[in-house]
DNA sequence: GCCCTTTCATGTACAGCGTTCAATAAAATT
DNA sequence: AATTTTATTGAACGCTGTACATGAAAGGGC
């Protein structure tokens, strides 16, 4: 019974004097986003979108090509919130970008495992983006091969962390998860792993691997901002020249 | 017409003299890898699963309960491949043991998506290279709270760079994508962008953004292993206390 | 040797998905 | 007034994960 009412209401087809355009890509950008931030990616569907604005599913296809454009058009909506800083001392204005990022993932959690994992969030290219990262790469010392790896090494942290922060929870059964991992934890072999032991109460729901919660109600403040303070002594460190007392390059 | 007929040849019902005991959670697991392995991730479902065995969808419920608890028993499996090093020094040690892991998932790029997004990675939980870890980074200096963080950067550092790194690529068009993608760098402005310009071919498809590759087919070797030597360098630059010479704790 | 339970597969079915395609109606253009 | 363009309805297709009923073979106890 493949039937699909659109909701109650009878759609208005548009007229003329009508103020709202009935439908267009960025009301189905906004209503998709919406749908993902307050009911999580696995309730995100063109069917589910469709519902939410009164239409037939198929109706999205006039404005958008398909699911993957849609999902390319709503990270991007969400990258555009993010604003690189202004003019400042490199190492400011890299922990300052990066910061920047995670607060915009932070409003858009489940947007997150889109980003992290598609490398179609690629079609959403700010290059004046690219190129505040480059310049203030630059100004710590880096050109050529090493400005690259530098690049990616702050587009990798900035990414990476954050994917992996707000990682998707399973629907199954969280309660039972969290139970079971506590357990583990609880069940730990003092002589096989002592320094485990010893930060289990720091670890537990704190820490990759050992936690049940995502950033979303499990936030890693701490753990971020050492992260980026570790990017940035690093970078630092291995900067071919300039300002800061360099300690050679490695092998 | 909801019809399923196992692959040509009858399934040979178990006998007791029978070899191959015909279907079992760890073949079901290993024609799950390879078919992910192989065939991409986007073929890969339980009936395509069930198809590769000879054998009706609904059968590999008796050993699986759901989709859910095969991918954690996919991701298991490869993570499993994982060899933490002999005894080293705590940097040599580090950087063994991230560039192992990124071995391991080079040689299963598709399953990359599945560990870096979702928590039920979790699931398979191998307190042996957490203690190792932690064990390290102690030698290095770390206690209480750092330790933690010092701890999440490694993890964070280990699967955020990968899992990017093998980011899924879009099957729609691909030769469409790299034209479009090296068109829009081939058109940058140099007064806009002047160190993008300048770096623009040694960037383009070797940098996060700027590609329509993934590691699968364009590695970021070099990329990957400064990434871990800025790690290393930041976590012995933050070290609390320690052999290497320490440049303070930040704020 | 018979019975019964456990084990493991077949077979049917269902709701939901992305997407194709034809039909249709209103608005814009000619 | 006729025609084209724009935007939607509506039906359908093949795919998905999964619930459920059915059935057959193996193993254990008598």
């Amino acid at each position: 019974m493949d039937v699909y009412q659109p909701s109650g209401a009878r759609r208005k087809k548009r007229t003329r004097n009508d103020e709202e355009p009935a439908l267009s890509r960025e009301r189905i950008v906004a209503t998709a986003l919406q749908l993902i931030d307050e009911k999580g990616l696995d309730v995100f569907s063109l069917r589910a979108v469709a519902k939410a604005l009164g239409v037939y599913p198929t109706a999205l296809y006039w404005h958008v090509p398909n699911r993957n454009a849609l999902v390319v058009e709503v990270i991007g909506h969400v990258l555009s919130e993010v604003v690189p800083p202004r003019d400042l001392p490199w190492e400011q204005w890299l922990r300052s970008f990066i910061t920047s990022y995670r607060t915009v993932i932070r409003r858009h959690p489940n947007v997150a495992p889109l980003i992290g994992v598609q490398l179609l969030s690629n079609a959403s290219v700010d290059l004046t983006m690219v190129e505040g990262v480059l310049k203030k790469l630059s100004e710590a010392g880096y050109s050529g091969e090493p400005l690259v790896s530098a690049y990616n090494s702050v587009i990798g942290t900035m990414v990476g962390f954050v994917t992996q922060e707000f990682a998707m929870v399973l629907d199954n059964d969280v309660e039972d998860w969290m139970q079971r991992m506590s357990g583990i934890v609880a069940r730990i072999d003092p002589d096989d792993h002592p320094v485990l032991t010893a930060h289990k109460d720091l670890m537990v729901n704190r820490s990759f691997i050992l936690r049940w919660e995502n950033g979303a109600t499990a936030p890693l403040d701490g753990g971020f901002d050492f992260y980026v303070e570790v990017l940035i002594a690093g970078l630092k460190a291995l900067a071919p020249a300039g300002d800061t007392q360099a300690v050679g390059v490695p092998q």
